[in-house]
DNA sequence: AAGTTTTTAGAATAAATATTCCAAAACGTC
DNA sequence: GACGTTTTGGAATATTTATTCTAAAAACTT
């Protein structure tokens, strides 16, 4: 055990998070596989075993072990114990809904659209229970008080980029989309007083980490809108907002990530009024 | 075990409570302790041992595994994977913790990602009831036959156009999205065999009427994802996504639309395979 | 590129947990 | 109050699950 851990454990849900997101950073690939698995499944610990946990993570059963301790705990049961008398009721059975649905009607179109319903469904559920209020108060408060808002996400973050950027524009906040057309470097565009708001999902695109991590450089404010607290921008980031999605097949829904991105433009749309 | 019992044990919490309800009066003394301390602790089957909740109903563990097995099951690791299955993340459930979200006050950030939140999950709830599902059939025809699949939306169906230029660039389906940026006018691009997908809400953007009209009086098939059969794109139309999304505010979600949108590519994708 | 440290996988072991079984107790019947 | 039936408790066993340990691989350092 590293001597850098404090030999407590985190005893409440909230404590574990911090210590997870303080630890992430420094962790080795099987580690950090185990880190951000738990943070997506943080919800089935309870009630789930090591070797479940493992195969989800997708390693060996013993990397799970040595996560437990690194968090501080003497052994996976000592973590359980913490998280089944925090535990709180309550079952809407949607896992099993949606294990059946997938059993069901493959293929034919509408099927799919039934999935991708029920994948947005929970993306949302998700999010309503796990988000972060302080960092969301946070953020906009950064982006509120910004001269100039410079808006990042490539790729699959695109669409939700787009989005902030129209609502941000109907909303007459100052701010600007860079969206790598023509290859170009916009990072000079950034000046004093301004914010970036960075957005951006596993694989992580390289543009959107080296624009976060420029500004931090610069001493200017990043709120990232990300998927994991060990995403590689989390480190340039002031706040940091998680949405995790449920994705069904290869496919990941928006529907979380667009629902907290619309309530962070509004908040900043009237706090400047 | 008792032939009274039939063989297949319940597979939902409601019908292991009707169960429970039904055997519970001919009960001997040892099993009905344990029936009465089951019904009283329901929730915290997932996450109790046999001998924790033998203990807390006063009875040796014995007596505990004969009444999972009176109850159905082969014994009690059987019933405890039912509820583990239908333990729906446990913290605040999701309509209590949505109130909580809005007692930051009307405006707060919290409050408008849960109203958000709820927006999206109405849109769904209805895509799920609404979709036609014989002009989805259609819609996949045409773009899973189309040469190349001509994406224009513009303002807020943009995010919704760019997301699915991305879907279709990772699923090899040939595709061009057609911006704006530039104020180009892209029309000449279409070809013979190639298909329209436009995606227009009100107020509707002449662009995208345009380029659909344009289509359609050439010949080539126009799938549009709009919000009204009235819309002015409908009648170039040969397929029609109708997609009506709640607001909040004067903003609307773009849940369903994007899950509408998914399907759409996903299925045009593993059609083209 | 050789040596040092860290990280890892998986087999081996330990511990917890579930399940069975049967002798004894309680119960009901005559 | 003797006899068959049902119910019970707990010890014995089987199974699952957690944990440790070590040799090998990978990652750094120099």
């Amino acid at each position: 055990m590293d001597v850098l851990n404090p030999p407590n454990p985190p005893a409440t849900v909230e404590e574990f998070r911090d210590r997870l997101a303080a630890v992430s950073d420094s962790l080795p690939r099987r580690l950090r596989q185990c880190a951000d698995h738990i943070a997506a499944n943080i919800d089935r610990i309870a009630v789930s075993t090591v070797a479940e946990l493992a195969a989800g993570a997708g390693v060996p059963p013993s990397a799970l072990m040595r996560f437990c301790q690194i968090m501080g705990y003497s052994g996976f049961s000592e973590l359980q114990k913490m998280f089944r008398e925090a535990y709180a009721p309550g079952f809407p059975d949607y896992t099993t809904r949606l294990a059946n649905l997938k059993t069901g009607g493959a293929g034919s179109p509408s099927a799919l659209l039934a999935e991708f319903v029920e994948a947005g469904r929970l993306s949302l559920e998700t999010l309503a229970k796990s988000a972060d209020e302080a960092a969301l108060v946070e953020a906009v408060d950064i982006l509120a008080t910004a001269r100039t808002v410079h808006i990042i996400g490539l790729r699959r973050a695109f669409p939700v980029a787009s989005y902030l950027a129209y609502v941000f524009e109907k909303m007459q906040v100052p701010a600007m989309l860079h969206d790598g057309v023509g290859a170009l470097d916009h990072r000079h565009a950034l000046r004093d007083g301004d914010a970036v708001l960075a957005i951006t999902f596993a694989p992580y695109s390289v543009e959107t980490v080296a624009i976060a991590s420029d500004a931090q450089a610069r001493g200017l404010p990043v709120v990232a809108l990300t998927d994991r607290l060990t995403s590689p921008i989390a480190r340039a980031s002031r706040a940091i907002l998680m949405v995790t999605e449920v994705d069904f097949g290869a496919f990941r829904s928006l529907s979380a990530t667009l629902a907290m991105a619309m309530a962070l433009a509004v908040a900043v749309g009237s706090r400047r009024k």
